[in-house]
DNA sequence: ATAATTTCGTAACTATCGGTACAATATGAA
DNA sequence: TTCATATTGTACCGATAGTTACGAAATTAT
């Protein structure tokens, strides 16, 4: 939510727009690696000074912290959302592979995972964006987990996987999609090794 | 093969020893990433200076690249010996899986792939090992493709999928369950999501 | 107007890292 | 011995990136 405006403050008038800021920061993370994009280069970016993005962010770590949110709120929720719909299993498959292998390109959104990309890079990420990866695995491993217990026990999970596993598989899964996103293979063939893999769990 | 000694050499006698600076450097991209390890912290480890290391692989970049090539030769071929072997297609990929959740605590060897590692940070590496990441991946790719492509004509190959795909499909289930290792989820949690994985196929 | 306050941005600082100049050293050849 | 050759390691260079000191600028309160 944005900062709720009350009365004009003292001091100079802020410029800058942390909304935007923040959006200029996550294309920008989301498409070069949210290790190889330095701060001057966000700053040029987005036509702020180094100081104004540190008063606001704290520090390259706070900043990439609050892209991670940001980015959770605009991606990881709406897939979360389909794990918790009230389609069937097998709708609901088909809905994460849909979502997975859109075309990217024709969104104007950039290819493959920033979470993902995070954690490939986990150990050169600051304390608090690390922990906030950490974080978010958990949760997306619950969300799995949370998803399959209900299909299996609306009998419409086949596989005989125990919950733990089949998370970790499933996000084996999206990881390795948004991989070869990443690499340029075409979304139809990704689409083949989706399929092919979540056909053996409904 | 260790470098061929012929005839005494003039000048000073050389010191640096590059089968053992290649095991060090080896042991610690492996474990501590390819792009996280200083080219001082290989020197120091392995006792040797800045400049003899250069002499010897000419940039930080063919050191890496040095390092892929033992890598690839440890570790790359004996896994494709098993795509190779004359065994059936159910015991290779029982092989497979066993190959890779070994206990590496026990043999003393790094958690991890060490080109699931360069691959995750490709963008970082320099051009040699860049490239050379690029053709290892090609040919891991087309190992799998021959692999597979032996098995469905001998009719061992059960599900219904694209070599390709299929191929990708493998390349991703392997690098997922290097990457859990890394993490820390136990080798027999890991073995349940391969299990799975290839369950499909035989 | 003047003071108080807050933000702005230039220009530096610091640390790290890949890479190298150069003088010392150790050998074989003359 | 002396020269030519090849390797060694210290100490430095240059670039990059995160971070900040500080004075200018813009606004409200007195």
């Amino acid at each position: 939510m944005p900062t709720l405006k009350t009365t004009p403050k003292r001091g100079r008038p802020q410029t800058l727009d942390r909304d935007a800021v923040l959006k200029i920061a996550l294309t920008s993370y989301w498409t070069g690696g949210p290790t190889r994009v330095a701060i001057s280069h966000i700053c040029k970016e987005a036509d702020v000074s180094k100081p104004s993005l540190y008063r606001e962010f704290g520090s390259d770590d706070g900043l990439k912290a609050a892209v991670l949110d940001l980015y959770s709120e605009l991606v990881l929720g709406p897939f979360h959302n389909i794990l918790t719909s009230n389609e069937g299993f097998a709708q609901q498959i088909e809905a994460l592979i849909a979502f997975t292998v859109q075309d990217r390109q024709k969104l104007g959104i950039p290819s493959g995972c920033l979470q993902v990309a995070m954690r490939a890079h986990r150990e050169d990420l600051g304390e608090i964006t690390g922990n906030k990866v950490d974080m978010l695995r958990s949760q997306t491993l619950r969300n799995y987990e949370a998803w399959i217990e209900r299909a299996k026990s609306h009998g419409e999970f086949k596989a005989d996987i125990p919950t733990q596993a089949a998370a970790l598989f499933c996000d084996a899964q999206n990881g390795g999609a948004m991989r070869m996103q990443r690499e340029g293979i075409p979304n139809e063939i990704i689409k083949q090794t989706l399929t092919h893999a979540f056909s053996t769990f409904a």
